[in-house]
RNA sequence: GGCGGGAUAGCUCAGUUGGCUAGAGCACACGGUUCAUACCCGUGGUGUCGCUGGUUCAAAUCCAGUUCCCGCUACCA
C-alpha cells in the first residue's frame, strides 16, 4: 500500500534483454503483454510500477564487440538503445528501464555478492566438480560413484578451473515448502510439476556464479579476476532497480515495492527464475516475489522462420503495415495462456480486416455517420423506448455493456489478457448487432420515430465508449481516437478510417520485394558467414602432444539402426579401414538412420568405450553444432577412403 | 528412460464439481439489410468428443489399458 496515496502498490517486471542484437518478436510480445497488465492495473487504480531493461554482459558480448572494433560498453549503449527505441515504438508505458552496467546496478552486485560470501552461501569451488584424468572428465558429487568416477571407477580430484558455487541445497526445503503452499506463485501451473519433478526433488545441484573466461562482467570486488556470472547479475535488477542495499540503506520506494506482485518471463528461463532467483532472496533474507508467469512463446506459421522462405518477422516492420495497436492486438489477442501462438502474415491480415476493420473501425465510422447525417452530429438522450421490444433490445445492450467490465476484470486477474481482449471485442459485435435491431435509417424516415432514433444513436455511442474505455489498457491510441472522434457531445464531421481493410495477395506481394526469397543454400551460407557466428567456452589450451594423442579417421557407415528406449540416439556401425566399430551418437533429431548409411564421417577412433543407453559405443562420429542445437557431420570435402587418418 | 500436458466441426479452440438435443470464432453456403471500410445481422451442416474396456440412471467429463502428439528432463563419447 502506498502510504501517500493509499491506493495498493503493483510491482511487476519483464525479464531483461540480452544486448547481444536487436530484440526479436518474442522480446516483442512481452513487453507488450507486460504493459497491457500495467496499464490495466493502473486503471483499477493500482499504483503500478512496471520495470524492465537490458542484460548487457557475457562473453558473447564482449567478442561481439571486439568483432566490430568497439568497446563492449559501445556496443551495449548502441543496442540498449535500440531495444528501448522498439520499446517506445511499441507504446510501452515501463516506469524504470535498468540495465546492468549502471553504476548502481554494479555496486550493489558486488555487495551482494560478497554478502553471499561471507554468510557462506557462495563458496570457491572448481568448475565442473570433480576431473577424473584418465576419462578426462567432470563430475558433479552427484554422479560419483562412492566417490569415484561413475565411469572407470577410479579416484577423482578437483579440476583446476576455479569458481564461486551457490550452495543451492541448503535452500531447497524452504522453496518446496513455499511452493506446496502457494499454488499461484508458478504460472501456469503445469510449470510447476516440471520444476519439482525435475529439478527440486531429485536434488538441487549448486550453480556456478563467477567465471574467469572473459571479463565483460561485475568483478568479485575480493578476487577480481573472476566476475559475476549471469545470473546473479541478472536477476538481481529486479531489487536493486528500486534501490535494494543489502547493507540495509534500501530506499523507501524499495520498501513500499518489493516484493513484487509479478515477474513477467518467457517459459524458457522459468527454472532460473522459479529456484535460484527465490533462493538467492532467501540468502537474502528477503520475501519473495508473489507470482512469476511464463509465458509461451509466438512462433512463425508456416513452419521456422527462414530467410529463404522470406518470412522472417520484425516488430518495427509489422508495424510499418499495420500500425502499433494493430500489432499490440494481434500478439496480445493470438498469444493462448498455455500453448505457443502462431504468427504469420496470413493471419495477421485475417485479423485486422475481421476484426479491428470489420468488427471495430467500421462500427466507429457508421456510428458517426449516422449522427451526422441524421442530428448534424450531435445526439442527447432522450430516452424513448415506446415498445416493449425496444426497451428490450436496450435493456440487452446495457446489459452487456455493464457486464463486460466485470469479465474483463476476472479475465485479467488471471492474467488471461487474450480472453480479455475477445470480451472487448464481443461488446463492440454486440454493438452492430444493436445497429441492426433497431435500424436507424428505418426509423429516420417516420418523424414521430425521431426521438427513438435519437436515443438509440445515444446508447450505441455511449457503448462504444464504454469499450473504448476498456480498450485503453490494450490499445492505447486506438482508443484515444475511438473518444476524440465520437467527441464530447458533438462527433467528428470527417471520420478517418480506423483500420483499413487490407488485401492478403497484396501485403505478401510487398512483403515479398521486401524479403526476396533466397536459394536455401546462399541462406544457409549467408547466416552462418554472418549473422549467426557462434561462441563457445573457451578450453584450456593443450600441447601437440596432447592433440597427438588422438586418432581420427575417416569412417564409412555401412549400417545404422535407431537404439530403442532413447529419443537422440542412432547406433551405426562404422567401417574405418579393415574393422568396424559399433559406435551410438546423438543425432536422431538431425538424420534418419536410413540417410546415415553411405556417409564418409570424421572418427575419433581411439576414444574409450562407453555405454549409452545400454548400447556400447566405440568412438565418436564429430559433428557441427550450431546456436539452435543442429547439427551436422563432418564429411571429407573429397573422396577419401575409410579409414584415411584425419591429422 | 523419468515427470507432466494434450487428442472435440474443414481450421483454431471452449467445455467448470459427470446431467437437458456437444458449443464459440474463422472459413464456406444461403437469406436479410443498406447507416457503414463490398460492411453488418440472421440461418445452416457432417462431429463414432483418439482407440478399447469399466463404474453409473447418466461419461467429452471419472477409472484402467492402448495409440499418437507436445513440454520439461536424462542419455548426446
Amino acid at each position: 500500500m502506498c502510504n501517500k496515496c493509499d491506493k495498493p502498490k503493483y510491482y511487476m517486471t519483464t525479464a531483461i534483454a540480452y544486448t547481444s542484437g536487436k530484440p526479436h518478436i518474442g522480446n516483442t510480445y512481452e513487453i507488450v503483454l507486460a504493459d497491457a497488465i500495467a496499464r490495466y492495473k493502473r486503471s483499477q487504480g493500482y499504483d503500478v510500477f512496471f520495470q524492465t531493461g537490458t542484460d548487457e554482459h557475457g562473453q558473447k558480448i564482449e567478442l561481439k564487440a571486439q568483432e566490430a572494433g568497439i568497446t563492449p560498453k559501445e556496443f551495449v549503449d548502441n543496442v540498449a538503445g535500440e531495444i528501448q527505441r522498439i520499446w517506445d515504438m511499441m507504446n510501452t508505458s515501463y516506469d524504470k528501464f535498468i540495465r546492468t552496467t549502471d553504476a548502481d546496478h554494479e555496486k550493489q552486485v558486488q555487495k551482494i555478492f560478497k554478502k553471499l560470501y561471507e554468510q557462506g552461501d557462495i563458496y570457491k569451488g572448481s568448475y565442473e566438480g570433480l576431473y577424473c584424468t584418465p576419462c578426462e572428465s567432470f563430475w558433479t558429487e552427484s554422479q560419483l560413484v562412492d566417490g569415484k568416477c561413475p565411469d572407470c571407477g577410479r579416484e577423482v580430484k578437483p579440476a583446476k578451473e576455479e569458481a564461486y558455487f551457490f550452495r543451492m541445497s541448503k535452500y531447497a526445503d524452504r522453496l518446496i515448502e513455499h511452493i506446496n503452499t502457494h499454488p499461484e506463485f508458478i504460472q501456469p501451473v503445469s510449470r510447476k510439476n516440471e520444476m519439482m519433478n525435475n529439478f527440486l526433488l531429485p536434488g538441487l545441484q549448486d550453480l556456478c556464479v563467477s567465471r574467469t573466461s572473459f571479463t565483460w562482467g561485475i568483478p568479485v570486488e575480493f578476487d577480481p579476476k573472476h566476475v559475476t556470472y549471469v545470473w546473479l547479475d541478472a536477476l538481481t535488477n529486479y531489487i536493486t532497480g528500486i534501490g535494494y542495499d543489502c547493507d540495509g540503506e534500501s530506499t523507501e520506494q524499495f520498501k513500499k515495492n518489493w516484493p513484487a506482485d509479478l515477474h513477467l518471463i518467457g517459459k524458457d528461463i522459468i527454472r532460473f527464475h522459479t529456484i535460484y532467483w527465490p533462493i538467492f532472496l532467501m540468502a537474502l533474507d528477503l520475501p519473495l516475489p508473489k507470482q512469476i508467469f511464463g509465458h509461451p512463446w509466438l512462433l512463425q506459421g508456416d513452419g521456422k522462420m527462414s530467410k529463404s522462405k522470406g518470412n522472417v518477422l520484425y516488430a518495427d516492420e509489422l508495424v510499418d503495415f499495420f500500425g502499433v495497436d494493430a500489432v499490440r492486438y494481434f500478439v496480445l489477442h493470438e498469444m493462448p495462456f498455455e500453448n505457443d501462438g502462431v504468427i504469420s502474415w496470413e493471419l495477421m491480415v485475417e485479423r485486422m480486416n475481421s476484426d479491428l476493420a470489420n468488427t471495430l473501425g467500421n462500427l466507429v465510422n457508421r456510428t458517426i455517420s449516422m449522427t451526422n447525417k441524421y442530428f448534424g452530429g450531435v445526439v442527447t438522450d432522450k430516452g424513448v423506448a415506446d415498445t416493449d421490444e425496444e426497451r428490450a433490445v436496450d435493456a440487452d445492450l446495457k446489459a452487456v455493456v455493464e457486464k463486460t467490465p466485470k469479465t474483463v476484470d476476472a479475465k485479467m486477474d488471471d492474467l488471461r489478457v487474450a480472453d480479455a481482449i475477445t470480451e472487448i471485442f464481443n461488446l463492440f459485435k454486440r454493438c452492430n448487432k444493436y445497429i441492426d435491431e433497431t435500424m436507424p435509417w428505418a426509423l429516420a424516415k417516420d418523424e414521430a420515430k425521431k426521438d427513438r432514433l435519437e436515443t438509440v444513436l445515444y446508447n450505441l455511442i455511449a457503448s462504444i465508449k464504454a469499450g473504448a474505455k476498456l480498450l485503453e489498457s490494450f490499445m492505447p491510441e486506438t482508443s484515444e481516437r475511438i473518444f476524440a472522434q465520437l467527441g464530447d457531445g458533438k462527433v467528428t464531421e470527417k471520420p478517418e478510417i480506423l483500420f483499413a481493410r487490407l488485401d492478403i495477395n497484396e501485403v505478401l506481394k510487398k512483403v515479398e520485394e521486401l524479403h526476396p526469397p533466397v536459394a536455401e543454400e546462399e541462406a544457409a551460407d549467408e547466416g552462418s558467414a554472418e549473422e549467426t557466428v557462434i561462441d563457445i567456452e573457451a578450453k584450456p589450451e593443450i600441447t601437440f602432444e596432447d592433440f597427438g594423442k588422438m586418432q581420427f579417421q575417416v569412417g564409412e557407415i555401412i549400417a545404422c539402426e535407431e537404439v530403442k528406449k532413447s529419443k537422440k540416439l542412432l547406433c551405426s556401425q562404422v567401417k574405418i579401414g579393415s574393422q568396424v566399430k559399433q559406435i551410438v551418437s546423438g543425432i536422431k533429431a538431425h538424420y534418419t538412420a536410413e540417410e546415415m548409411v553411405g556417409k564418409k564421417v570424421m572418427v575419433l577412433v581411439n576414444l574409450k568405450p562407453a555405454r549409452l543407453a545400454g548400447v556400447l559405443s566405440e568412438g565418436m562420429l564429430l559433428c557441427a553444432e550450431d546456436a539452435d542445437g543442429n547439427l551436422a557431420l563432418m564429411t571429407p570435402e573429397k573422396a577419401m577412403p575409410a579409414g584415411a587418418e584425419i591429422c
